[in-house]
DNA sequence: ACCTGAACACCGTTCAAGT
DNA sequence: ACCTGAACACCGTTCAAGT
């Protein structure tokens, strides 16, 4: 008589939950299917039904990531009230927060090639893509951004973003040394306001 | 009788080479000692000698990518001539090509704790970030950036090219769409041109 | 100093079989 | 539909021994 169920019941979102947990705790080279399993008490084999092999769950745990990335964005946003310069530093320090306690899942989600490894992986980056390039033209109306073809005002944004992160991840910038980072980025974006 | 010496005589640098080239070709996932040693026509072990583990292999590679790196942007610096813009236009364009032919070696260089991984790998990097602190005080009194403290400015050009690259190793940025993000960049940090 | 060969524990993946 | 258990090929790492 085993002392759990014969089936999981939930196997895929534990196993991404623990998944995750060990990347930041361990980081990647900790992570192997088998050793989830067995945390998930199943199987070695069990996670096939789930996962097609280890790259699909990295993908999987990519996509998540570029969810709860938006998500952490969107709460810093309604955290910063009706000022946009306010709100594109809360965004800036959520991406920050987010790399300081995520750094491989951040690797995860922007590493080589990356882009095009599963659907629901583009799907998931194209949605947060597509949602800063709401917030682009929200804030060029709002003065904190220049005037300017949007589209490509976005993609500078995110690489300036994504470039503090990879920063702030890899422990080459510190929590204070990201923060007066952020303030130069907010800065060097205002419309002409350097001396 | 062996058809090859005893010794291979260059076994670290063969086996660098050739786990560049595996890295380029394939990914960090394709990338094993046994294969290498394989190659190298060695055996299994004899890497041993030169690295103590597999990370200290992708350190020694990430070590490499930042002398390789600081070597392109030098070239790159001496064929743009006296203008600064035109010095900055072309770091930056090498650093975009270092990502689109080496975005997995990017991958290793700028990865969660890369920065104080090995003394070697520290140092590598820090070489390089000196040198950007000496082209930024240079591109500043050539006016192609704006005043303020370099050190500062430093960083936040790095991020921005680190950003940059990170968008096209991971495939979200066409080599056409790079060029305009070069251009959009450069103008943002040219002291106050934007309209 | 540098490399070999055997050994160990671990992993990803596959697949016939079970519930 | 979901999971098990055995099997296979591969890997990183260790170590006594060879040249």
């Amino acid at each position: 008589m085993p002392d759990r169920p014969y089936h999981h019941g939930n196997l895929r979102t534990a196993l991404l939950t623990e998944a995750e947990r060990t990347l930041r705790e361990q980081g990647i080279e900790a992570l192997s299917l088998r050793d989830l399993a067995r945390q998930a008490g199943v199987s070695h084999a069990a996670p096939r039904r789930h996962f097609a092999d280890r790259q699909a769950l990295l993908d999987a745990l990519a996509e998540t990531g570029f969810a709860r990335l938006g998500e952490e964005m969107r709460v810093a946003i309604e955290g910063a009230g009706e000022d946009c310069e306010a709100q594109l530093r809360a965004v800036a320090g959520a991406y920050v927060r987010f790399a300081t306690t995520d750094g491989a899942l951040l690797d995860l989600m922007f590493g080589a090639k990356t882009a095009t490894r599963s659907a629901g992986l583009r799907a998931a980056s194209e949605r947060l893509f597509t949602e800063f390039g709401d917030l682009v033209r929200r804030w060029q109306r709002g003065g904190a951004l220049p005037p300017g073809e949007p589209e490509r005002l976005r993609l500078l944004l995110i690489a300036t973003l994504q470039g503090i992160a990879s920063l702030v991840a890899s422990d080459r910038v510190q929590a204070a040394q990201a923060d007066a980072l952020i303030t130069d980025a907010v800065t060097l974006f205002a419309p002409c306001r350097h001396p």
